[in-house]
DNA sequence: GCTGTTCATCGGAACAGTTCTTAATTAATA
DNA sequence: TATTAATTAAGAACTGTTCCGATGAACAGC
């Protein structure tokens, strides 16, 4: 009753059912706890780029005797089976859920990160001198500014 | 003579004279001292995005008494009258003297950062959704992978 | 069912990078 | 030279993250 009804996902970050998260984890040799199930889809449902501490806190209200080493050990594992992936653009370490190519928008202000599509950016092939660099396996623009929410804000508190 | 001859600069970070950044931070009110002027060329003569901890054993060969707190302190001075720019990719934050728009390879084994330049996607402009998302004041294209140097040892040492 | 083994978990301690504190000293500018 | 900001030293504090030793749950083979 006092639960909120978070239900609304993106296509791109469709929660694998129990099954399916026991195939993977068997897999890999480990065991499906309860706790890693919980984990997993508290990144899955959340839109907000969450950090460990607020997964923590969050899961605290369902599990409140786990602990925080849990959640970061349990991220880290989920990320390794590639199930979330973890992102670091600030002093947090956040995590996301969304597994298919997108970018990020950052408000230097509240830290908020905002998912945005940019089909024209993913066509483009990489340049040349880059592929004397290395080898490359992933790529995201990252866009800086200040969200509307602060805009206005500022507008406002003058 | 056991000096490093480091001379080698990009066009854009080439470094400011000491009387240009007099000039800015007498405007800032503040005082220009010897460690300011040596962080500020440690950086735009490094090609590393060094870490201020880098910077630290770098000048301490020069200043034996500088304290480490300066240099960090230093450092966001720097950043935020804009001289260098702060970069957090990874568990350390880093520092880097070329202001102009460009991009970042990353290896995800050795953690270098690698410059480079992609006039192709400079010159595309910004989704109609993200207008909406905020105002947008930077971008940055973040290529992750595995640098030519990491991928010749990891054959090598198999 | 038991018994042992293999993990995962817990809670707290440890760690690393960064920032802050206080007081004394040094050095830049008017 | 006087004023005042910046630096130093030594350490504490802080924050996010990881490690550690003990406990406990789940499963395999008997």
């Amino acid at each position: 009753m006092a639960k909120k009804t978070k239900k609304s996902h993106d296509a791109n970050s469709a929660r694998l059912s129990v099954d399916e998260l026991r195939r993977i984890f068997e897999n890999a040799g480990l065991r499906l706890t309860h706790q890693r199930i919980m984990v997993y889809n508290a990144v899955v449902d959340s839109k907000e780029h969450p950090s460990a501490e607020t997964i923590y806190e969050q899961l605290k209200k369902d599990i409140p005797t786990i602990s925080l080493d849990t959640v970061y050990r349990t991220l880290s594992t989920l990320d390794r089976l590639g199930l979330i992936k973890r992102l670091q653009l600030f002093d947090y370490i956040r995590f996301e859920p969304d597994l298919s190519r997108h970018h990020h928008f950052i408000c230097k202000k509240c830290k908020k990160i905002i998912d945005f599509h940019w089909p024209e950016i993913d066509g483009v092939s990489i340049p040349e001198t880059l592929k004397s660099v290395g080898e490359v396996q992933d790529q995201m623009v990252e866009v800086r500014g200040i969200c509307k929410e602060c805009l206005a804000q500022e507008g406002g508190e003058k």
